[in-house]
DNA sequence: GCGTGACGTCGAAGCGCTTCGACGGGCGAA
DNA sequence: TTCGCCCGTCGAAGCGCTTCGACGTCACGC
């Protein structure tokens, strides 16, 4: 193994010489670093992480702690992942991967032992059991969702509630004047997560705002809780003409149901969802939609990760942009 | 942050003594190891892994480099990680990951600077360029796949040959004498991997030890492919009963062909696919089938890395026996 | 011409742990 | 009884790096 002093000796200085012209943290002459960075080149020589960390105690590792619940999108969680471990490359860092199923003393477990400079954990819950620890660390943290309460953690998602309102919004741009909301199942609402509250908020404000008539249904994740739900929108809102989707289980069971019940997508029914590109695009009808851009906010987390780490200033709250990708399931409201 | 001198202090002993403590690299009196553990306890001690690491040459991290490649199963991959980080802790080691992009150079970086004291790459290729670099290192390192020249590697991977037997044999049981392998794209064949060339030689060794009639054919990864190799094939074979599909992307249309064509599966055509689980049940026609068994492999692939790790020999070829899950799409022939 | 700083470099200390050699005490064998 | 050995423990060295204080040099201002 080749170590510092190696480096030093070839290019005639001493160790710390070698150490402050690979970090820049002392001013080296030109001359001097050029025979290191010489040297190391010549030596192949690579930082021991260990030592480093040691001495420095930092060791250049975030800890990304990933969810198994069932019901979970793993396309979207790889994705993001491997943006994660990407971003972290560019500023010189490894990911350690930590399942949920460690919990908290898995978390704490990377931050006692100096494993992880920072954490990046996924899947948040409303009232999330690992809250506590996250607040009370020395070590920063990002979380990817919004807990309850935000106070004192450093959070980003989706701006769930401008992808709602963005979705009636592309809805009236297209002329239709009746809405509604096909949300998450009941329970979704009250525990789980803030995000399908968000949704509502977005779509309420922006249908109001547009004058637009509107409504909306929680729905179960299943197709016969879709078909029901079908029915009970035409009869409740026979001029209906638009719907918003927010419920990846129903969505191709709803379309199905619709179809059935004698409105073709996009022709009488115009349909746009928030869901994976994934989804959308492997239907039969491909559907206008919003994803959660999770390379994104994977490559965001980590940035934010890195201004912590370096002492700056962070925002608290990070709400990403929705952004819409039409595809064919929107169209136009036919005019009688 | 507490460390093993202040264990040492409130255990009465010597920090090198709190070290085999808890190491058992030597003995330790009763007594004192309980007065150890109980100042452990006490002041919640972690040994900081980078001094660990430093002093130890051992940093208790492997790292696990996944696939990004288009056509790869994201649960799949996912499955085995979580998988492989629940095993790494069960032996006390970390997970670090790494992204098939970093390629050879991060395998060579993660072990250069004693970041990682093993490797796991997934998505072996047969001639993949990373085979020279893991042949060269002192670490060691588990394959999941097989390249085409395993000399010195230690790979893991289901029994593609088994695979492809089994597959028969559950039709042979059946009843079906005329059976036909519907394959990879033809380019599979060619160059990638090891393991389409595997169920073709299972299938028809088992074809022929069963005197069943047998055809092969690969197959584009498209529906229009599909359709025509199921023309093709009842061109063929017109008394084909019995269909193995190897080939994720066809196993969906084919069989809408099949049926199109005016054959019941499985009323008048059994099918077996060698696909992930989650394919074959979320079928119109659930279907039948062997899985890739990815936390399986993924257990092994750490369990011979800790093998190699604590200096004993393991086998260099691994290969898990297929298992197969009936669903719907098999059944016995119909005796005309 | 001399004090003052900034610049560039060095030496040494020390990060927290493991491990090696050594050592005292107890015990069995001779 | 004595020798040798093993058991249990200790002290010290050292893993490879960063960082702090110090020091010499040079340029500049007065």
């Amino acid at each position: 193994m080749v170590k510092i002093t190696d480096v030093a000796r070839h290019a005639g200085v001493s160790p710390s010489t070698v150490s402050y012209a690979l970090s820049g943290k002392r001013p080296i002459s030109e001359e001097t670093r050029r025979r290191v960075e010489e040297a190391v080149r010549r030596l192949g020589y690579r930082p021991h992480v260990g030592a480093r960390a040691l001495a420095s105690s930092r060791s250049n590792v975030l800890a990304l702690m990933v969810p198994l619940r069932a019901g979970i999108n793993v396309p979207v969680v790889m994705q993001f992942a491997v943006s994660v471990v990407t971003t972290a490359r560019r500023y010189d860092h490894d990911v350690l991967l930590l399942t949920q199923e460690e919990g908290e003393d898995g978390l704490r477990r990377v931050v006692d032992t100096a494993l992880a400079d920072a954490l990046i954990v996924m899947d948040v819950q409303l009232d999330d059991p690992r809250l506590p620890l996250l607040r009370g660390l020395d070590r920063p943290s990002v979380l990817i969702g919004f807990p309850a309460d935000a106070e004192g953690l450093t959070c980003i998602d989706l701006d769930f509630r401008a992808a709602g309102e963005a979705c009636v919004e592309h809805l009236a741009r297209l002329g239709h004047r009746v809405v509604a909301l096909v949300g998450s199942p009941p329970e979704v609402y009250v525990r789980g997560t803030a995000f399908a509250q968000r949704v509502v908020q977005g779509f309420t404000a922006a249908a109001d705002r547009g004058r637009l008539a509107s409504a909306v249904h929680p729905c179960e994740a299943s197709p016969a809780a879709a078909r029901a739900v079908a029915e009970q929108l035409l009869r409740e809102q026979p001029a209906l003409t638009g719907v918003v989707v927010h419920n990846e289980a129903v969505l191709e069971p709803l379309i199905d149901a619709f179809e059935e019940l004698g409105l073709r997508v996009p022709g009488d029914l115009s349909v746009t969802a928030i869901c994976p590109d994934e989804l959308a695009e492997s239907l039969r009808v491909p559907v206008t939609s919003i994803a959660l851009p999770s390379a994104e906010v994977g490559a965001r987390a980590v940035e934010l990760l890195m201004g912590k780490l370096g002492g700056k200033g962070v925002p608290e709250a990070t709400l990403l942009a929705p952004r819409m990708t039409e595809r064919g399931s929107t169209g136009r409201r036919a005019v009688a």
